[in-house]
DNA sequence: TTATTTAATTATCATTTGATAACAACATAT
DNA sequence: ATATGTTGTTATCAAATGATAATTAAATAA
């Protein structure tokens, strides 16, 4: 079969292994008052930063009242903040802050845990190998074509 | 650093990375009439079938009420079918009907263009590569601890 | 200058999804 | 036989999210 059909079905099973992995490790974690949608933002947040209003709506395929909407509640929580933008005043530069931060530490540290568990039995050799498939795909098929 | 630290922080950029190709791919992809919530649980029995009602609810994290409210709808449009366990006339299991299939081939031949797209200057030995490293995480990480 | 576009906000309503209680049918343990 | 647990259903309400219109402010194009 072409070889590209392969990849392709390869892709669609790791994206779905990917997504039941987070499923697992982030199932029943405290939330502490953030929704679904809300803590979605902020994992994002934690991987793109600072980013603006705009690019959040366009990345995670939000509108902007309801991005905006969200990211209202998320600084009134104190968990991010907004940066005015040096050139065009328009713009808001959304990052974490110190206790989003913290927040989200205390997300991946729970993540964390969850994988450790997972992991116990795996040799250092096979997570070196690992290690280099992850970087792999990272540099070709889910490399961001700009 | 730790090797499993490495590898746990490696795992959650290459979630995201999949979960943002998943979305790239669907984007503007016609649902005909599926909500978000009835694709995804469409999306799943593609990849887990049969399966009953309970696991889907368990897998996916649904109540029972509310798992059996979507996949009635789903049977009601013809997309999945009901079949009875033979020896425990509880169970109830699921698969895509005939026209679910086709619907879901639909989906991907969607997701499959939208992939060669991307990688359409990637050379051949390269998605081998791919391939490999996509097969040595699902034998590891991935891997199901039953 | 004036028009047009872009970034973000607020308000509002519809839809989707989540949560809970009450129930029916069947299986299994005591 | 009776109790207890499991699987699934229905109904209902609450919460979260999506969608749209109207608005403000600032940048940019004409």
């Amino acid at each position: 079969m072409d070889l590209k059909i392969t990849v392709f079905q390869q892709l669609v099973s790791i994206i779905t292994s990917a997504h039941q992995l987070h499923y697992e490790m982030t199932k029943d974690m405290p939330m502490q008052g953030l929704t679904p949608l809300q803590y979605e933002i902020m994992e994002f947040l934690s991987v793109e930063q600072p980013i603006t209003l705009s690019q959040i709506s366009e990345c995670k395929g939000i509108s902007m009242p309801n991005t905006s909407r969200e990211i209202k509640k998320l600084t009134e929580l104190g968990l991010c903040e907004k940066i005015e933008d040096a050139t065009d005043r328009r713009k808001q530069h959304i990052r974490l802050s110190a206790q989003g931060e913290a927040r989200m530490a205390e997300a991946f540290a729970f993540m964390r845990s969850r994988f450790m568990d997972r992991i116990e039995g795996v040799a250092d050799d096979e997570l070196s190998e690992v290690s280099r498939s992850i970087e792999r795909l990272q540099a070709t098929i889910f490399r961001t074509t700009s």
